[in-house]
DNA sequence: TTAATAAATGTTATAATATAACAAGCCGTT
DNA sequence: AACGGCTTGTTATATTATAACATTTATTAA
C-alpha cells in the first residue's frame, strides 16, 4: 500500500500552529493554543512533537526547550540539525549551508566514533539587534 | 586587589562532585550527593552551577540537561563547545579538534548574523558500542 | 468481512527540571 | 563602622516532561 504519511489530527493541530508560528513555541505554549480545540493535556500535544520530531517536520530548539517547524525540506528524519539563535530578540533561523553540512557529516575525530547526527546552535545577534 | 578566582564553597562542592564524575550528572543527582554535606535546596546547586558555566569551568549538555566538567583548558567562558555523545552507553567527550573549532568560529551565514558562541552536538556509537 | 495488529487518543496523576522572592551572612573596601 | 557586592539559606512555586492505564481508530492480512 502507498504510504501517504498522512498526520494524524493531534499532530496536524500541533503542526500547523508550529508553521504559523514567527519564533519556536514551548510545548505548553502550544498546548494553551490547541486546547481551544479540543486536546486538553500536555501529553497529547508532547506525543505529537514526538512524532513530528521523528517525521523531520520540527525541531528542538535544545537550549531553549522549544520548537520550530523544519525549513529545510531536505534535512530528513532531523540527523543533521543547524540553527542560528539571537540572543537578544530570540529570532531562531535553521541554517540551510551545504558546505556546513557536509564538513559536520564528514567530521571524524580521533576516538574513533562514528557520527550519524549532530545538533549544532550559534548565537550571536541578528542583523536588526546588533 | 587580586582576583584569585577562588570558587566558593558551596561552586566548590558541586565542582568536585562533577569533576570526578565518570559522565555527565544531573542538577537533582548533584543535589542528592551534596545533600550529605550541608546543602540542602536545589536553587543552592542551580546557583553554584550557573556560576560555574559562567566561568567555563563545567558545560551543559542540552540534549541531556546534564553537566559536565571541561576538559579543555582552552575553551574559555564557554563561547565554543563540541560534544560527542554515544546514544547507547550515554559516554560524553569534549571534542577539542582546532580545525572544527576555527571552521565554527569563523562559520558566516548569509544573513548577517555575527556570531559570538555556538555549541555542536554530535551523536552516534562510540568505539565500544558500535 | 472479520479478526488481529498497530497507531493514535483520552485521562489522571506524578516525576523531573528550574526559578521567584525574600532574609541573612560574609568579606574586602572606604 | 558603614557600604557594596557576592554568596548563602529557605520556602514556595513555575515549567517541562513522562508513567500508567483505558479506549478508540486505522491498517493489515486471513
Ligand atoms: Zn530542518
Ligand atoms: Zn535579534
Ligand atoms: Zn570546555
Ligand atoms: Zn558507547
Amino acid at each position: 500500500m502507498v504510504q501517504t504519511q498522512i498526520l494524524s489530527k493531534n499532530q496536524q493541530m500541533v503542526f500547523q500552529i508550529i508553521e504559523k508560528a514567527k519564533g519556536p513555541l514551548k510545548a505548553y505554549s502550544i498546548l494553551n493554543d490547541v486546547q481551544k480545540k479540543g486536546i486538553k493535556a500536555p501529553l497529547q500535544v508532547y506525543r505529537a512533537l514526538d512524532k513530528l520530531l521523528e517525521l523531520g517536520k520540527i525541531h528542538k530548539i535544545e537550549s531553549k526547550n522549544a520548537f520550530v517547524a523544519c525549513k529545510n525540506s531536505n534535512c530528513e528524519i532531523t540527523k543533521a540539525t543547524a540553527f542560528s539563535i539571537c540572543e537578544k530578540c530570540e529570532k531562531v533561523t535553521e541554517i540551510n549551508n551545504s558546505k556546513l553540512s557536509n564538513y559536520l557529516s564528514d567530521f571524524q575525530d580521533n576516538t574513533g566514533m562514528k557520527y550519524n547526527k549532530y545538533n549544532l546552535e550559534f548565537f550571536g545577534f541578528c542583523k536588526k539587534c546588533k
